[in-house]
RNA sequence: GGCCCGGUAGUUCAGUUGGUUAGAACGCUAGCCUGUCACGCUAGAGGUCGUCGGUUCGAGCCCGAUCCGGGUCGCCA
């Protein structure tokens, strides 16, 4: 008797007819057509393989197990009298002397069937999660997300990066996302973070003089999810170089990513280098979004001038942005959920209406335009047969509508969209400072260490009040694909003077910086490199390559969107010992 | 936390202005079938229409509340 498979069930070909083989894997199905006489299709990792049934006794060991049982099957290779060209062992069939049953399935009835598992709803699929990926097109997203990995450490590696772990318990940062919170047993009262980035891990790793490093790193933020955005926890591939500059950064991504893309992403094509580098306020306002798809050719346009005063209510007093497409032939049905899918994504009114064969103003809100019908037509430069998407609101509102209509025109009207690539670029000048909403004061737009473009100059010069602190810009940038934000990096502010002086334009002071960030600060006062860096998402680069519109479908072991695991039962109850241990008392909230 | 959509058989869904016994496909069970490969044919089992309350002679359908799921805004330095 053989111990252990001689093959997998990808493997057999026409030239191992005759061969005796030993193999293993799960029952996928059973095809009966005759008595005692039926096909039995074997499944594992690598393939399938027919295996034919023609004895009573072999019947018999097959119809008393479920399917998705799994069985080893010993016997001979034959070539099939009816060959089956779409699969890759369908050449041949294996006549069994002996099947064995290896783990039996209890369960006539699953929650899915199989090979249908994407269609079912969610919650099962993430319940029964082990039984989603043993349906190949599930398990498929998988295998690339390990290629990619893969391929991303050995592009960084050949790069003369170094991958270094950083902690994962580490201190809560006052900073950013809300953080994920690990009682510390032996200091009641105290509490571990988990890292929501290993951002100030890397830059002291610069601070230590390593010169180039890299990490996979799972990074954990307690934010709500989104389609593209898994809650609780992600990896990044984070990155930071010493002595670089923003350009420096740029080309490292520039040089590791389009490879990686062109060869395992859904679309062979991607982006040479350099990527086109888009200032933020360009990106705004030319397509109303800071991760603008460069694969659609329409673009948002001002019509402020023209339409802000026609009298229709919600533009007086507004910024108005138009999106102009031109031959427009879709119907009054498209167009009304075109205006109430914007209005869910952006959470703003779209309003349209459209130039007819003759010229003449037409459709929604044509009442109001065709008085001013004159200006409008030059200001947008339309045509005959134009269709125009409008949005208004405060400038900010108005292009995020503007941007929400571009993307959905540009992937629903046809000829406006070269789907088939990976369209990369920058988005490059980003505000240092911005009014906060709540304060109505001056604060830091992203985040505090980035370096301002102009350094301490334009700082002392802001100080004097001889320049307006919004219009100082950070040496930040964001990595864009397909409308997908990938990543954000920076140029780091190494230097604790500026650091101070950058703190103060928003009413913060040393204090505040060597509070916030201790290690940070005392360790620049060492003699820090200039450095900088970025952390592409690994789960978004995966989700483009595999061209999947859930972040879910890449990762094996995905929470729900209420960032639970129904399959493990995450988050759980612990015992009293547990939370007497931790210290911890619970107390019953009020409802 | 706000808004939108959804919840009907094991699964995916349909279900007309509120009206007799709530349907289909796949799956499951049984029978037939010796070259199937999404096998085919015949028959059968399978339902607290998410939950609670209301309106009505009568509710899967209308109303209110609530639970669950997804999307989105806020949030995500």
């Amino acid at each position: 008797m053989m111990q252990n498979r001689t093959h997998n069930c990808g493997a057999l070909r026409l030239t191992d007819a005759g061969k005796s083989v030993k193999l293993v894997g799960w029952m996928e199905n059973v095809r009966e057509v005759g008595s005692n006489f039926a096909f039995v299709v074997l499944r594992d990792f690598y393939g399938t393989t027919q295996v034919v049934i023609e004895t009573e006794e072999m019947l018999n060991i097959v119809k008393s197990v479920n399917k998705e049982s799994t069985i080893s099957v010993e016997g001979l290779v034959r070539e099939r009298d009816s060959k089956n060209p779409k699969q890759t062992t369908g050449d041949i069939e294996v006549v069994p002397a002996k099947i064995e049953i290896l783990g039996r399935c209890r369960h006539n009835e699953l929650p899915f069937q199989i090979n249908r598992s994407r269609e079912a709803d969610e919650n099962a699929r993430l319940k029964y999660r082990y039984l989603d990926l043993r349906n190949p097109a599930v398990k498929n997203n998988i295998i690339l997300r390990c290629k990619v990995v893969a391929a991303l450490r050995k592009a960084m590696t050949d790069h003369d990066f170094l991958e270094i772990t950083t902690p994962i318990l580490t201190a809560s940062s006052p900073e950013g996302a809300r953080d994920y919170l690990v009682p510390a047993r032996n200091h009641p009262g105290k509490f571990y973070a988990l890292p929501q980035a290993p951002q100030q891990f890397k830059q002291l790793l610069m601070t230590s003089g390593f010169d180039r490093y890299f990490q996979i790193a799972p990074c954990f933020r307690d934010e709500d999810a989104r389609a593209d955005r898994s809650p609780g926890e992600f990896y990044q591939l984070d990155m930071e170089m010493a002595f670089a500059s923003q350009d420096d950064v740029f080309a490292v991504l520039e040089d590791v990513l389009p490879p990686i893309f062109a060869e395992y992403g859904l679309y062979h094509r991607a982006s040479a280098a350099p990527f086109v580098r888009i200032p933020f306020a360009e990106s705004m306002e030319k397509y109303g979004s800071d991760k603008p798809d460069l694969r659609i050719d329409l673009t948002v346009q001002d019509a402020t001038a023209a339409l802000s005063s026609c009298g229709f209510e919600p533009f007086a007093g507004n910024c108005v942005k138009a999106v102009v497409v031109s031959d427009f032939k879709e119907t009054r049905k498209f167009i009304d959920k075109l205006c109430n899918d914007a209005e869910v994504q952006s959470g703003n009114k779209a309003y349209w209406f459209r130039l007819d064969e003759a010229g003449e103003v037409v459709g929604g809100i044509a009442k109001f335009v065709a008085p001013v019908k004159d200006a409008v037509v030059s200001a947008l430069g339309l045509k005959p047969g134009d269709f125009v998407a409008l949005s208004a609101g405060k400038l900010l509102a108005a292009q995020k509508t503007a941007g929400v209509l571009v993307k959905m025109l540009g992937a629903s009207v046809p000829g406006h969209m070269d789907k088939e690539q990976y369209s990369f670029c920058w988005i490059v000048d980003f505000p240092m400072y911005e009014i906060g909403d709540e304060s109505g004061e001056l604060e830091f737009c992203h985040n505090p260490f980035s370096m301002p473009s102009g350094g301490l100059e334009i700082l002392e010069q802001a100080h004097r009040g001889e320049v307006d602190p919004l219009t100082i810009t950070a040496d930040q940038y964001d990595l864009v694909c397909n409308g997908v934000e990938l990543s954000s990096g920076a140029v780091r502010n190494h230097d604790p003077e500026i650091m101070i002086r950058a703190f103060e334009l928003v009413r913060l002071g040393e204090e505040d910086v060597k509070s916030k960030f201790p290690a940070m600060y005392n360790a620049f006062t060492y003699g820090a490199p200039p450095h900088a860096g970025i952390a592409p998402g690994v789960d978004r680069m995966v989700m483009l390559l595999a061209g999947e519109d859930s972040i879910r479908e890449i990762i094996p072991f995905p929470m729900n969107k209420n960032a639970q695991d129904i399959m493990m039962g995450a988050p759980g109850e612990v015992t009293q010992k547990q939370l007497d241990e931790l210290h911890i008392a619970l107390v019953k909230t009020e409802e």
